[in-house]
RNA sequence: CGGGGUGUAGCGCAGUUGGUAGCGCGCUUGGUUCGGGACCAAGAGGCCGUGGGUUCAAAUCCCGUCACUCCGACCA
């Protein structure tokens, strides 16, 4: 009894996921003190927990990019009208949601400028001034910064009117070059996903219809969120040189003509920080894979006036601070307090150090994901930490895959398709004759949108579910966030 | 952009037929506590989202507007 009141106590302060899974995921946005609304709509403040966050993933990527050799640049917030419409299609795509400058100070601007929503043409204008040889290729650049896009309906961390992201963008010699250069980027995007964000991702090519507006190809990855829904959670595009004729960028080849270059870009922004909220969290939380937790570790002292008990608990935190990033909370709240607050900060594990430890030289190690408590010397820290950090990330890994495996349906017809779809959210795999007007009839019939094509192909039918014609492409259909 | 819901203290909420604002948590100070959200005492904190209107009088009634939120549409 007295449990189940505790047990009721934890949880009421968010929604239960089974009762609503968006007010969960809002209640863990401002509960776990990730962002606050700010005055202006659809804009959020990124807190200091949250930007840790943030800041662990961004020191994670950044190393894998210049690992393959990408230097980080900055370019301006403001983009001429002039320069954004050179290229037709981008600027269709996105027309309905730039944000624009119009005054400069109390003088109208004479030609109006554009909050970047995407920086392709920047880097164009500037690769057009700084490229002359095919010696100056490939030119590998990546940029951290904000981008600006007037949407409709704002979700913190899926989708905000300003977002943080990075931008990669590059230019090479030779298509084979360019086309590599796409595929790295995502399997990039993709490790970093699996090894360190403990979220499996299916990875593939977007449709047509998806594809970013100006690209020859798209491609993603598709992660699936607790509640069935999908997010993609990266994007890497070859534009062919597509975007290197409408900006007018050249080079002297090795035979002395002019060419254009081939050119890439990719990114990832602070979305991710929603698909592990949705990936791994519970109803008591966040739940943090070790890799980006700001905190990996927390110490909470009980009885923390007995003699002996804060210090031991200083001691611990420096001897643990040299392989862990950990935290010692000495604050004056009650243990359970503590207990329930770290929880909910998806801290991964927890260290309790009590008088009656002290007495036989140990203390207790707890699992966020598990709750599972064993008592270890303190002898054996050293050795217990990392290899619980590392259990509780597989682990995460594996619930996450059997998630999305208890979520992933192959159907042949459209009535299997709509009963699926009918019965839970899901991904879908069908076989697709590579129609738009297929494409939009799955959407208007079952509700679903195409993810990607899978680079790991099925042989699921020889025909279209939809038309009945011969179909050779497999999709995965599913609702996107 | 369409439909629903909500705006009253930092958070969660109450406020009846209009009469000038309250509760719980949190916060501050002091004390006792401390192995799953401790307790006592004394305090601080509100232009009732915002702009108009009706009225002797508006948190309350009417109109506008803004924000948040959910469901759609839209969104690489």
């Amino acid at each position: 009894m007295e449990k189940m009141e505790n047990k009721k106590k934890l949880v009421e302060a968010i929604t239960a996921q089974e009762v609503d899974f968006a007010q969960w995921y809002t209640d863990i946005c401002t509960k776990a003190e990730l962002v606050e609304y700010s005055s202006v709509k659809g804009f959020v403040v990124v807190r200091p927990y949250g930007y840790a966050i943030w800041e662990n993933i961004q020191k994670n990527l950044d190393t894998r990019f210049k690992a393959t050799g990408h230097e980080n640049v900055a370019m301006p917030m403001l983009i001429p009208e002039s320069l954004l419409q050179k290229e037709g299609e981008l600027v269709n795509g996105f027309a309905p949601e730039v944000a624009w400058v119009t005054m400069g100070g109390s003088e109208p601007l004479e030609e109006r400028l554009a909050v970047r929503p995407t920086s392709e043409t920047l880097f164009c204008d500037h690769f057009n001034h700084v490229l002359h040889s095919y010696r100056d290729l490939p030119m590998l650049y990546n940029q951290w910064c904000s981008v600006v896009r007037w949407e409709k309906s704002t979700r913190p961390f899926l989708r905000t009117r300003e977002f943080w992201w990075q931008e990669g963008h590059t230019i090479h010699e030779t298509a084979e070059e360019a086309m590599a250069e796409t595929e790295q980027q995502l399997n990039c995007y993709a490790d970093f996903c699996e090894q360190d964000l403990c979220m499996p991702v299916v990875k593939g090519r977007k449709t047509e219809k998806e594809k970013f507006a100006g690209a020859e190809a798209t491609y993603s990855i598709e992660a699936m969120m607790k509640d069935g829904k999908a997010l993609q959670s990266g994007t890497s595009h070859y534009f062919g040189d597509k975007f290197s004729r409408a900006y007018d960028v050249t080079f002297a080849g090795r035979d002395n003509t002019l060419q254009y270059p081939y050119q890439t870009s990719w990114g990832a922004s602070t979305r991710l920080i929603g698909a592990i909220i949705m990936t791994h969290g519970d109803d008591d939380g966040l739940i943090l894979p070790p890799a980006i937790a700001p905190i990996q570790v927390v110490i909470i002292p009980v009885a923390a006036h007995k003699p002996g008990v804060l210090e031991k608990a200083r001691e611990l935190a420096e001897g643990i601070g040299k392989y862990a990033r950990v935290k010692l909370d000495d604050s004056d709240k009650a243990p359970g307090w503590k207990f329930s607050q770290w929880e909910m900060k998806g801290v991964p594990l927890r260290i309790e150090v009590g008088p009656r430890d002290l007495e036989k030289n140990q203390c207790v190690l707890v699992r966020r994901d598990t709750r599972e408590k064993q008592f270890i010397t303190l002898d054996e820290l050293p050795t217990a930490i990392p290899a619980a950090l590392d259990a509780l990330a597989k682990d995460l890994y594996a619930r996450a895959l059997e998630n999305r495996e208890q979520r992933t349906f192959s159907a042949t017809t459209m009535d299997e398709v709509k009963a699926l779809a009918a019965k839970k959210t899901c991904f879908i795999k069908t076989m697709w004759c590579g129609s738009l007007a297929c494409e939009e009839a799955m959407k208007a019939e079952a509700g679903l949108s195409s993810r990607n094509m899978p680079f790991a192909q099925e042989h699921l039918a020889d025909v279209c579910p939809l038309c009945g014609k011969p179909a050779t492409k497999m999709v995965v259909w599913g609702v996107a966030y």
